[in-house]
DNA sequence: CTGAAAGCGCTAACAG
DNA sequence: CTGTTAGCGCTTTCAG
């Protein structure tokens, strides 16, 4: 072993004592920053501060400390240092809930999307607000930043938590009130008309709804968008083309069954999201009629099995990645101090027109 | 705030006394033991001792205590418990990685699964150990356990550097040889056998496989299952009739187009995950056949969307939440030092029969 | 049953 | 540039 000792050590100690020292460290655990300092005879703030890069040190002492604690595979003990800096070091991902509506899609790219930015200093940790009874277990030494994936105003809650606790808050997905705050979504009302525009200028003179969970953030603007679309194309809103979904596929399927019993079917669908689109598409097919002869269908999402399907679907895409990525790179900035302008940013939205959509 | 005092307070104290020294307690940020231990005229070891439940204190003097501290909002600092007890509190959950091969559905199962058994003491920490160069970072002082989501032989790496660490280890997904691991995983070879005889037993004389990642142990454990299928039924293994893909939609669409390509192209396929069969329905369709008429095709993992096709998708069953869910337990009680038997556990797989396989 | 004292491993004033 | 000292909030001996 003593082979590989950098030459930088202290000349202060032989080598042949320095083997003698690390020998009688024995089968210790976990090597610590007072074994380092025993060892390398200096106090041990300063292989601290060797060990924190700081500025008040000599580059040679650093090397020689460095160096050491690399051959030793030192590891900080991020307890110790959390309790002293007030610092967990751990960022929270949180989910108004981890199942059910989240979609399996959704909730990938959302985590991927933070993930790729988070530090590996820090640890990522994934929750559902609906796991838990109380917020309590939500602390700010516990959590150096919370990035909240929001979807309805029941969040509202948790938000207000976090503003009492004064805990650095990103929040997704859903627009907030509070002007304080950072929050990134997509526009969803733009991308919502958008989807019914494309459908009202290839010919569709009627345009069913296939809406998400009522009191979701998501469903009112992309609702509202659907009726900005239409009116301004002069064409009525009838509640009997309006179906109520919860972005299941299921739910999808079953709101397009009831459509198809309407008295004048219409002869397009905007969905929500891809899901309940992919729904609507089995119970059309099930139904006998076939995409996009009879039917014309937009989605919302752009999941990535959307381009997959038999016939491909038009979709709206949202880069649910990139809302995370933004909102992750926001939180860090807030957790470091850095002072970032709060307020809303908007992720674009795009139309991809596929094959799911007829022109009449 | 006198008001809501409840009765048990010391009667040592004076109901305007304490309300005084609540107020002094100003706004602190957070209240910590020695606050309440102040506040109530006990040493902070008592109130540490009824804050854990204690045998060694009364009852009155615990309830006394702890009717303050939820009074108060004590939140316990982790960081203090974590380093006086050498414990995190942080789960890890590690995919061998966090993009490309790990399908949405997959991961979103996994975490769904792992997050309903994982108390709420703890942090689950999600990660993708592609992310990183090193594992110095994974300690046992910043992980009381981990569960490994492990694809291929890359993993073992890590698994031994686990070993190395002593830091209590679950591999889910795959095969580990060293016996002494929780090891949960689903039965693979049993899963692609039976979709491979089923295809057969409608008829089929030549079954085309489309691979996953080359190198993944899902992929040989399905390839053999494949292999047996096709040897107890006498036929022929072909090689133009296999092709390699890599677990992702895009890549079953590609296997599929040269599968067509095939001089006597097969009658059905076998592809070794839902979104390669999604792609090669894609690939398929879009080559002016249709299914199950010209093709039919079983997939794996029977992903959610699987049932909402058209033709809805036969395909096999593993349950990734059963997997994940039981993984999550073992680690739990290795963690509680509960002691449990090592060893492998296999979920079952099942045959899901839907649309897209035509009897001849 | 309760309290006093020690110490986990680290960082951060404050002196040299 | 380096060392001394103190202390983060908690649990845990060890004495009463």
């Amino acid at each position: 072993m003593h082979r590989t000792f950098p030459a930088t050590f202290s000349s202060k100690v032989a080598s042949e004592e320095l083997v003698f020292r690390v020998r009688r460290l024995g089968v210790k655990i976990s090597v610590t920053i007072k074994d380092i300092a025993r060892l390398l005879d200096v106090s041990h703030t300063t292989v601290s501060r060797a060990l924190n890069d700081s500025p008040l040190i000599s580059e040679a002492t650093k090397k020689r400390i460095v160096d050491t604690a690399k051959m030793l595979n030192y590891v900080p003990n991020y307890s110790a240092r959390s309790l002293v800096q007030n610092r967990s070091y751990n960022i929270g991902l949180f989910f108004a809930t981890l199942g059910g509506s989240t979609s399996a899609d959704f909730f990938y790219e959302t985590v991927h999307g933070v993930a790729g930015v988070i530090d590996q200093c820090y640890n990522l940790v994934v929750n559902g607000l609906d796991q838990f009874d109380d917020f309590d277990w939500v602390d700010s030494r516990r959590f150096d930043g919370v990035i909240l994936v929001s979807q309805s105003e029941r969040d509202d809650q948790f938000v207000y938590y976090m503003q009492e606790r004064k805990i650095p808050l990103v929040v997704l997905n859903r627009k907030i009130a509070l002007e304080s705050l950072v929050n990134i979504l997509s526009d969803d009302r733009g991308g919502a008309k958008a989807a019914v525009n494309y459908l009202i200028e290839n010919g569709h003179k009627e345009v069913a709804l296939i809406g998400g969970v009522p009191g979701f953030q998501a469903t009112s603007e992309r609702r509202e968008g659907y009726f900005e679309a239409l009116m301004e194309n002069g064409i009525s809103i009838r509640g009997s083309l309006m179906e109520d979904g919860d972005f299941t596929m299921e739910s999808g399927r079953r709101a397009m069954l009831k459509l198809l019993e309407v008295t004048t079917p219409p002869s397009s669908v905007f969905a929500m999201n891809d899901e309940m689109a992919i729904g609507a598409m089995a119970a059309i097919a099930s139904s006998g009629f076939s995409i996009p002869e009879d039917f014309s269908i937009v989605g919302f999402d752009d999941s990535r099995f959307s381009a997959y399907f038999t016939p491909s679907l038009t979709t709206v895409r949202r880069s649910i990645g990139e809302v995370a990525s933004r909102g992750a790179k926001a939180l860090l900035d807030l957790v470091d101090g850095t002072t970032i302008a709060p307020g809303r940013v908007f992720v674009e939205t795009k139309l991809i027109p596929r094959e799911s959509v007829r022109h009449i």
